[in-house]
DNA sequence: AATGAATGAGTGTTCATTCAT
DNA sequence: GATGAATGAACACTCATTCAT
């Protein structure tokens, strides 16, 4: 398995290095492979081409994101607080790493329809993370019997990646994490029983 | 003024056209001309180059949505209605032109930063339009008079256009402005006093 | 005759003007026509292609370039005098007209091999004046019996279209007429008899 | 360093060839690397653009031409001597490389201002070798004391020039070397004290 | 005669991928 | 496994010339 050879993990890092410092289009395989110290030819031992180094890139970072946020609300009962501690935690983690922020929130919103549609499918389980808890909300009583699941997760995953997205737009210069719990207000409110 | 011309509007509109139908990285110069039935040549007497196609081509589509809304919005008097009178048109507007749908969300993203951040800026006319919906709200007593705008903004915003992103990467297939109500309702709960 | 019409000496003027101030490459039809006050058009009633105007431009210049020396040696009797002077009013008609020094000197050859072939076929009448008065200095016994007049007339053109070309790229910052004697003398003295 | 690689030497004598053949402005870089029997691409790997190309054969053309040049002076002690072994090795190493001598006389010089301000630059070593021998004539009292370096170098630069071209453009179809002593010869008249 | 909008052929350069070593 | 030299397809833009008015 490539996955668990050193140098698969050192290409990926240094395709985020080098997307985030270059931008997308600048980001070309040569300088990837110079980034991560190997010749351009062994990127294609580990990877079967370059958008595989963005799929793959896309799914290790979002593995570990969700994996992440998955602990955090583990062992918590009420729903509004799992998704105070989601969006909270999604700011923080993308604070932390000021890179992979700039590269998902902008740069890797270049590739082509095709890639876009892989990342999707990887984005899958952040999705459905949400909508057990928007689901868990409304079998307990927190949130409306009526409410409509996959409208409530569009405006949720929306409404966190457009603040995210406008925040690296902004150079990241504001701090992001402090912004969750009212961010997180705000949604509730829209789900909750009057 | 070239914008007055005729092939102007038949240029820019061939460009949605070709775009929609190619895919942004497929959609040539050459391609859009022909489409347009022009020669290539013609294409520059009319635009500087191809970004600038792009961005003609956003600025002009984007002035006539914000037009349409504003116009949608006047003579209202509560921020609660224009609020969702702002989303059914955002709604309706791109359900009614498919294209023009899959230019804006899908293929007009994947130009570099630079086209992007001109795309921004045009952007901003419609964000203050929302800017100002909220802060009569807040002024009439509508909305809670702790709202951060600019989160509000960014949750409206992010809201509708996950929402519209999800509705055309599905194909287009079910009806979005019927879920235009729904998505209104969420986010007046989100500002509104308890 | 298009050549009496006041338009056709208004191009070839425009397109010197043109050529001096842009370079050869960067004078294109429409610019010239821009600079004579004519439509792109129009230039084409008066000729035949761009090639066309060059070649004209280059024959009207010369030929007054020619006419100009002819009459500056008419009635004068030494061989020796006559490329004195010959020298003299070569560097003196393109020091007073420093856009047409510009456009023969270093513009014009930039054009392509069959352009210049043409040029070298007006250049032709100027040619045949040195070697004229080459003869008549042989057959007055002013210069060597011995003297190979087309290496003669080679080494005279030579000289002094290196020294303007020269002078042209240094600027013409220096006085070139000033010049004129010593290198008459020079080439006097590759002839003479010892 | 690339200059050292066969590939080097092998594109720049495809370019000599192909120039010669098409002409500068048929010479496109898929010609010459035809000629040269590589990809496209592989011109990029040794050259940074056309321009570059056409530099770097004027170099090491000239290069290895003021070389020859300077090798047959050595150890020559008149100043007269060295001037006429000049013009001979000019005229025969061009005489010898047809090729050669058609980039260097006609093509090269439809290159833009840009690039033949670079050439020039080139072209000093030669020039500089030029004023050496007069500089060492005037002080052994082989030239006149009062000879005008510059102008001198201008006349046997333009004579030589103007000479080869002239066979150029007569299609090389007569004996050049053997007009080099008379050329010699009548350069040398115009210096020498009488 | 004069106009100027429209035409469309032509080309240097990049970069993901391969494969001989 | 690792290398990196070599490959070659793909594309925006210019400008001399035409021709309907």
């Amino acid at each position: 398995m490539k996955r668990n050879k050193p140098k698969y993990h050192q290409i990926i890092d240094a395709a985020v290095v080098t997307i985030a410092e270059n931008g997308y289009h600048q980001a070309q395989v040569a300088k990837i492979a110079k980034q991560a110290g190997v010749a351009d030819g062994t990127i294609y031992l580990y990877f079967k081409n370059k958008e595989d180094i963005l799929i793959s890139l896309f799914e290790e970072k979002m593995g570990s994101f969700v994996k992440k946020i998955q602990e955090a609300l583990a062992g918590k009962t009420e729903a509004a607080e799992k998704l105070l501690l989601l969006v909270d935690h999604h700011f923080s983690i993308l604070a932390e790493d000021r890179h992979l922020a700039v590269v998902t929130q902008l740069e890797l919103r270049q590739s082509n329809k095709e890639l876009r549609l892989k990342i999707n499918g990887v984005l899958k389980d952040y999705l459905q993370l949400i909508d057990e808890v928007l689901k868990e909300g409304v079998e307990k009583g927190e949130f409306r019997p009526s409410l409509n699941i996959q409208l409530a997760r569009q405006m949720i995953f929306g409404t966190i990646d457009e603040t995210v997205t406008t925040w690296v737009m902004n150079d990241q210069k504001y701090d992001l994490p402090a912004l969750s719990s009212e961010v997180g207000e705000m949604l509730l409110n829209g789900f909750s029983i009057r």
